[in-house]
DNA sequence: AGCACGCCGACT
DNA sequence: GTCGGCGTGCTC
């Protein structure tokens, strides 16, 4: 029986949108496991694919009804399967989702190394090396390590003697090439011996439940309510909806050890900047199997310990940013979303993905619970527990009673130097830098340098122009002397004089963070001030030796460009100063007010939290904004409520769904008609499926990266499905193919620059 | 992703 | 006349 050959479905880590059939022969036939790895031919080259699919062939004629013929596998190496039939549904249900190549999204499932690509070598020809004075001039071109041993990489010649030469003595018959692929290591034998990587060890804490903290009585309760959910098995999704310091982690805690007792398996998902040693050591010292690590900082190497070690059940919590939503986690019980609303849980390049969402969706296929937590939940998670889709649990009182945070909202009107350079150094942040100086303390100050070229506000009045149709503020596209709605199209001229109060003061731009840093050094010549921001950390490695020396208290004065605070602990903090509120407020996306109120909590819930931390100052030409008023009384609800006032008006989520069309390319012409058609035949097409409504096209107000040129069209649907069935007709009818036009579809899209 | 096939511009 | 650019379409 074993001896019979099998049909198998191999699919391959490229952008293929199909699986391909093989025979695997009979000797192979034992081996021919859902999820093992295979050597196969694809075209010209051996490629490295994964079994989706085994099939007895019933029909043994299959292969003459088929129109095509059905190759062979060349081998199945021995390791063990990279993934169950189960990850294989939820990685096929993700790529159908975000319009994927399957095997575009089955990449994210792989761990280092899972995949070898055949080389291409070159051989001498048999009849050279006679020693004709012919052929020796012939082959005096050639590389002597070519000659010597007879063979090389493809590539190494063209790179030493160029293609069109390789092609000539390819066609002179002096060379030939034949593809190779080394038959891989199983991944049983790479890495093995390495030494672990944890360096982590545990500090404190107990493994013993029995001395972990007393928990509070709302804490207890949804506990309880969590623990019961895990009890009974199954797909249970739950928003944790606790303010700073309510001890959400403690809870997580009980939640894990609940998950291990009835032998299933956790996975912590925590946004990536939150990943730090201090985050994993929570879990460390409480769980004395121990906790895997996953996230991109890792090498190569390390990610595939870990993720073995995940794979074999060696350790059963994962710790993991945004990636780790695909580790092969196989008896999951649990899956845990902190910090839910954060925007890092979306991917945006390649396979743009959610893991928050996809959370609830592995949830749903394993059968597991979802506990998604923060202070600010997302509009989307907050509106699906409103609607009951999610049991929503409240840790209302804080943990550590501290007094309640303090912001103070700075006018920015009132700075009469707006004009200059020192404008946003207001004096009322300078006394704060020289106390916290004096105290030899340390300040954080926060200036978004994205909010500079983008929208366009009054100096003196605070005024900022905003779409009538989006309720966005509108981008400046100087070239144009225009303001620009980009999601609609929507355009106007740039009046030079202010509509309100008609000062000629109109624009910030030339200002960023360098500026304040020199300033600051003037002022305070003898403090160590450091910019944190892309130009001064390029890499993963500069940004965590800038945060260890702020840490360590080599730096008294940090400025950056974003929130980087979170997951570390910064002892000496007294002063977080936000230097323009209003790019964050007044931010062109209609999630700009959510993102501001996440913010301003975050940071005045250190306040509570860090005793030291007295100040936080909130720079603004708009104090009377709703976001400030909410954000200082800490009424999510409230605010939610008001903002969704417009969403609920306009259907932006979570009243309605987005898929943004994004086009690029070298031509600003062809990328600029695609586009238009696109717009145009997009809304032919939507009147049939009714709910649906098109902005755009529009050009992108982002700097053009590599000088290529990007338009968009966003798609906005009443319901998912019309939405879907829209796009599903755009790409069917090959609108998404256009000459000289990349287009890519971002599905449930956050960042619409 | 590769790779071949195929159709128009500037070269021997 | 060809060499070579890349737009298009396929790979079991
Ligand atoms: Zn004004
Ligand atoms: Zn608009």
């Amino acid at each position: 029986m074993s001896d019979a050959a099998v049909l198998i479905d191999v699919a391959f880590p490229l952008p293929l949108k199909n699986t391909f059939k093989y025979k695997a022969p009979g000797d192979m036939s034992g081996s021919a496991v859902f999820g093992k790895r295979v050597i196969a031919p694809l075209g010209k080259k051996l490629l490295t694919g994964f079994i989706v699919g085994v099939s007895q062939p019933t029909d043994p004629n299959f292969a003459s009804t088929c129109n095509y013929e059905i190759k062979e596998v060349v081998s199945i190496p021995e390791d063990p399967p990279f993934f169950t039939e189960q990850l294989w549904r939820f990685i096929s249900w993700a790529a159908d989702y975000y319009f994927v190549p399957v095997g575009t999204a089955l990449k994210s499932l792989l761990p280092p190394g899972a995949t070898k690509k055949s080389k291409r070598w070159v051989f001498l020809a048999q009849n050279v090396g006679s020693d004709t004075c012919e052929q020796r001039q012939e082959t005096d071109s050639l590389p002597s390590v070519l000659l010597k041993k007879g063979r090389m990489l493809e590539k190494d010649l063209i790179s030493r003697i160029g293609e069109s030469a390789l092609k000539d003595c390819i066609k002179r018959g002096l060379l030939t090439t034949q593809d190779y692929l080394e038959i891989p290591r199983t991944m049983d034998q790479r890495g093995r011996s390495k030494k672990p990587i944890r360096t982590l060890s545990k500090q404190n804490g107990s493994y013993d439940p029995a001395l972990w903290p007393e928990l509070t009585p709302c804490q207890v309760a949804a506990t309880n309510t969590i623990s019961a959910a895990i009890e009974s098995g199954g797909f249970q999704p739950f928003l944790l909806y606790g303010v700073t310091g309510s001890g959400k982690t403690e809870v997580y805690i009980r939640a894990i050890a609940k998950t291990l007792e009835k032998d299933k398996d956790v996975l912590v998902l925590v946004p990536e900047i939150a990943l730090t040693p201090q985050t994993v050591r929570v879990f460390l010292d409480r769980f004395e199997g121990g906790v895997a690590l996953f996230h991109s900082g890792l090498t190569p190497a390390q990610r595939l310990q870990e993720w073995r070690r995940i794979k074999e059940r060696q350790v059963r919590i994962a710790v993991a940013a945004r990636s780790g939503i695909f580790l092969p986690i196989d008896s999951l019980g649990l899956i845990i979303v902190d910090e839910e609303h954060d925007p890092s849980y979306k991917q945006e390049d390649g396979f743009p993905y959610n893991a928050r969402d996809l959370a609830l969706v592995r949830g749903m296929l394993d059968a597991a619970c979802v506990i998604l937590g923060s202070a600010t939940p997302s509009f989307e998670t907050f509106e699906n527990a409103r609607r009951g889709k999610i049991t929503r649990i409240d840790l209302p009182e804080r943990y550590h009673a501290g007094q309640m945070p303090r912001v103070e909202i700075v006018d920015l009107k009132d700075s009469k130097r707006i004009g200059d350079r020192k404008g946003f150094l207001t004096p009322l942040l300078l006394s704060h830098i020289q106390e916290t100086l004096d105290r030899r303390e340390q300040a954080l100050l926060f200036l978004n340098r994205r909010g500079f070229d983008t929208f366009v506000q009054c100096k003196s009045c605070g005024f900022i122009f905003r779409c009538p149709n989006c309720d966005i503020s509108l981008t400046h596209h100087k070239s144009k002397q225009q303001l620009r709605c980009h999601l609609c199209g929507y355009s106007q001229f740039a009046p030079p004089l202010c509509p309100k109060c008609a000062s000629a003061a109109m624009s910030f731009h030339g200002i960023g963070t360098q500026k304040v840093e020199e300033e600051l050094k003037k002022l305070f010549p003898t403090s160590r001030i450091e910019r944190l921001d892309r130009d001064a950390a390029h890499n993963q490695e500069d940004l965590v030796a800038i945060l260890e020396r702020f840490r360590n208290h080599e730096i008294d004065i940090l400025t950056g460009t974003q929130m980087i605070v979170k997951g570390h602990d910064f002892a000496r903090i007294s002063l977080v100063g936000v230097l323009y509120g209003d790019a964050s407020l007044h931010f062109p996306d209609f999630r700009a007010a959510e993102r501001t109120f996440q913010v301003l909590t975050q940071v005045s819930g250190r306040a509570g939290r860090d005793r030291r931390l007295s100040s936080v100052l909130f720079q603004t030409f708009d104090t009377e904004h709703p976001v400030i008023r909410y954000a200082a009384r800490q009424a999510y609800e409230e605010f939610f409520e008001y903002e969704c006032e417009v969403r609920r008006e306009l259907a932006y989520p979570p009243f309605g769904h987005l898929i943004l069309i994004r086009l690029e390319g070298n031509s600003e012409t062809k990328v600029e008609q695609a586009a238009i058609r696109l717009g145009s035949v997009g809304r032919m097409l939507k009147a049939p499926l009714g709910g649906l409504t098109i902005l755009g096209p529009a050009p992108s107000p982002r700097k053009k990266a590599g000088g290529k040129y990007r338009w968009q069209v966003l798609l906005k649907g009443t319901t998912r499905e019309n939405l879907r069935r829209l796009v599903q007709q755009l790409r069917d009818a090959g609108h998404l193919n256009q000459p000289g036009v990349k287009v890519t579809i971002d599905v449930d899209p956050i960042e619409m620059m």
